[in-house]
DNA sequence: TATTGTTATACTCTATAACTATA
DNA sequence: TATAGTTATAGAGTATAACAATA
């Protein structure tokens, strides 16, 4: 457990804070598909590895409010990308799949992303991709703490 | 430079993409002071480092657009976090300051970020810790390519 | 009575277009 | 003519509050 009174943490958490946050805006005007918002993607990609799962638990994952979610779902299902289907146990419940047009989608996207992967090539060697890699996961936990 | 075809780069990068923008959102909501949006944050934080700046410099520097910034300066300007001054050479450029205010301001939020690092920490081992660290630079350096 | 999801509404942040002043 | 900044306006995305249906 490193040492709280270290500055070298406090110094890491506010670069990577400025990081994410300026990045983060980057990725929006960055997007792979212009008629699909960032959490309309993000939600996709936790679809395609949670397979399946209600509004609220899609409300979670994605750290935004229930309404937020509903109306997320509700242009993901007006563009053909969820299906919304009624809950086996639970009456009040709904369970949300993604279609075979979203598996399409995000192969193509995953194309175009290796678009943006290769511009970024350039200014980046080895090591600092090495980097990179190994904190992914980390922040992967990040985000879903 | 790493070879493009590798589909762990690709992968990573899903991975880094979706993690900095949930990421981004939870950041949004752990806001170190109630009354300051993200981006006025980083304005701060890049005057500080910076020490003084035009609007238009700060425009690109946090992504945004110049209308975005006057509005942006203009709020930390009321909240008497930045001062407006005449450009010495060019009458039609300002020079944005932060205030003494500002600088109190910054060191009072270091001391809060603390307990959002030190929640953190509980959930992190050395190594994850570590990996944080050693990636944070080049996420600044992406954030700014 | 608690929980899941929805509707209605308002707010925050940002962008685009058109304008002013200076170079 | 080009550039720095501003004003006015619109849009995207999210939240809160109040509500319906079910547990």
């Amino acid at each position: 457990m490193p040492d709280l009174t270290h500055g070298d943490d406090v110094a890491a958490v506010n670069s990577l804070r400025s990081a994410v946050m300026r990045l983060s805006r980057r990725l929006k005007h960055q997007r792979v598909d212009e008629s699909l918002s960032p959490t309309e993607m993000s939600v996709l990609g936790t679809l395609a590895r949670c397979g399946t799962a209600t509004p609220g638990e899609l409300a979670r994952k994605e750290h935004v409010q229930p309404p937020s979610m509903t109306r997320i779902v509700a242009l993901l299902e007006a563009k053909g990308l969820v299906r919304l289907e009624a809950h086996p146990d639970d009456r009040r419940q709904k369970v949300v799949t993604q279609t075979e047009r979203a598996e399409a989608m995000l192969a193509e996207s995953r194309k175009k992303r290796n678009a943006w992967l290769a511009s970024l090539v350039d200014d980046l060697d080895e090591d600092e991709w090495a980097k990179l890699r190994e904190a992914a996961p980390v922040l992967e936990k990040l985000a879903h703490l």
